[in-house]
DNA sequence: AAGAGGATGAACT
DNA sequence: GTTCATCCTCTTG
């Protein structure tokens, strides 16, 4: 099936937990200083503004960061994390709903050299190119700049297409880097990856398999 | 004006 | 498993 750039209605029509888990098996492209960059999106999280207290916009709170969030389904949002590192999340949901998915890792189909001179890794390292947030951001180029980019325009630098692929089996686990301070919110199952996949970033976190012990733990 | 904390990543033991 | 470099953003006073 041939890969087809995904529509702006997909991201008005989806909420935020199913978006995530839909978003993977698509792919990621970037257009950047001249260079195609290309991957499977192979993990995902959701974060939701109304009542989220692990998202940056809990309570529908505008600031001078989280600004992009509140924008069209489809706008891009690149915020910059403990200073240096740059997130890459896909808005999801009409204008003034401040939900959106952020992108961990994807499998690299095109552009795997530049993507690993942008990030100075070498052969034996390569499964690191785009496996964590930050990482694959720098792998493709992306960097705030990007900012309220449109995925859907068919002149953006940074694109997600569906290529029609369902993944076979679909991990849902809690996210990564959730603090306890945030209360129930960080129990909430809202990572997803690809069951398997060799890139999907391998973080420090509880493991937590079962899920009836996260009905427990959080109110969804 | 200052301090706390963070949607990380790398390098350790 | 652990620590820590690094600096931006938000909150508080």
């Amino acid at each position: 099936m041939p890969k087809t750039l995904l529509h702006a209605e997909w991201y008005l029509t989806h909420d935020v937990l199913s978006a995530a888990k839909n978003l993977l098996g698509m792919i990621l492209r970037s257009e950047i200083d001249g260079h195609v960059c290309e991957g499977i999106i192979v993990e995902t999280e959701a974060y939701r503004g109304a009542d989220d207290r692990g998202c940056h916009s809990y309570g529908n709170k505008i600031t001078e960061r989280n600004r992009t969030m509140f924008d069209i389904g489809g706008s891009v949002y690149v915020y910059i994390c403990y200073g240096i590192h740059p997130m890459l999340n896909v808005v999801i949901g009409n204008s003034g709903v401040a939900d959106a998915v952020l992108i961990r890792a994807v499998e690299p189909i095109q552009g795997l050299k530049i993507m690993m001179e942008r990030r100075d890794i070498d052969s034996e390292n390569r499964l690191k190119t785009t496996s964590g947030p930050g990482n694959l951001a720098n792998a493709f180029g992306i960097n705030k700049l990007y900012d309220g980019d449109k995925f859907f325009d068919p002149s953006s630098p940074i694109q997600i297409f569906s290529n029609g692929i369902k993944p076979s089996s679909i991990y849902e686990g809690h996210r990564v880097g959730m603090s306890a301070r945030i209360g129930t919110c960080a129990f909430r199952p809202w990572r997803f990856y690809i069951e398997g996949n060799v890139w999907v970033s391998n973080p420090k976190h509880i493991d937590y398999t079962q899920k009836t012990k996260f009905s427990k733990l959080c109110n969804i």
